[in-house]
DNA sequence: ACGACACGTGTGTCATGTCATCTGTTGGCC
DNA sequence: GGCCAACAGATGACATGACACACGTGTCGT
């Protein structure tokens, strides 16, 4: 098998198993981890519209996360306002709930973090790191994920 | 943020575009990123039953991938036989058709690999691989993965 | 032989992801 | 002012993925 090839399902698998045992961690909490990565964007990046939103979102590329904010709102987690200069735009923010309930996410993915820390004992992590960094940053998802490193990066220690 | 929480990120924006652009190739053959994975399979481990093909499959790891293989039966890709000893068991195989198909799937692929070859170039590949690796081979789909370089490394030099 | 159990497979359901297309809104040009 | 292109968002369609459960078939203990 290439090494590319090889890389491409090591990506896809962990992927997989990584995106599960999250699954498993948030369900108590009813919610997924694409959502939780929505909640975790609109606590960082304060009030987005659907557009910037989805810019920052690694977990949807394509047009705009309509759907998956659509959940968010029925659950009181998010709260959807309207431009008033402009009504083509949202105003996305997190209510008091959805604020509430990203503390307990946070613990949530500590736990996945934790598993993953023991697994990659001794382990070259800065150089995947760096590998993993030129192959995505290529890519427009890759671009989400510098953007939310770039402005923000006092928010995100947790 | 955490190291493992960017490498999270990160396999998820590479999986995404990895994948995005992987369908996007296959897309005049009519076939998907996951159709295509059935099928090297089937081409690589002889006949198989539904149980074992889940096995050897990244992309699915939950149950069995009955409505995955209905689709390429329905196209004539893949032949679905019933083992006449134990009636439980299905015995999975490429029509000509779907050997034909898959000659073109690995033109696809390698256009796909050409192109993470050149984001790639001067990388520490072999150590990335191997990070990837142990955290991989933890999980099911990781050992599904394992068990194809196993038995059948030969086959699979394209 | 037969009945509980295990096992392989099929199916219902829900939430993504992705693409294409539609709708409503605004801005700009005449 | 009025038309039209551009833009933000919503929606339809399709294929995954994942979980739970239903169904048919075989095995095994008794």
């Amino acid at each position: 098998m290439k090494v590319v090839e090889e890389l491409r399902y090591l990506v896809l698998a962990i992927q997989r198993e990584g995106n599960r045992l999250l699954a498993a961690e948030l369900r108590p909490l009813g919610i997924t981890p694409s959502q939780a990565e929505v909640l975790r964007v609109l606590r960082d990046h304060g009030p987005l519209t659907l557009n910037a939103l989805g810019g920052l979102l690694v977990c949807e590329t394509g047009n705009s996360p309509s759907r998956l904010v659509d959940r968010l709102v029925a659950q009181g987690l998010v709260k959807r306002g309207i431009d008033k200069i402009d009504r083509r735009y949202l105003a996305l923010s997190l209510t008091p709930q959805g604020r509430a309930l990203h503390r307990r996410i946070i613990t949530a993915e500590n736990r996945l973090h934790r598993t993953m820390d023991d697994r990659l004992a001794g382990q070259a992590l800065d150089e995947t790191i760096s590998t993993l960094r030129s192959l995505a940053d290529a890519f427009p998802t890759g671009a989400a994920l510098a953007r939310r490193r770039g402005p923000a990066l006092a928010h995100q220690e947790n």
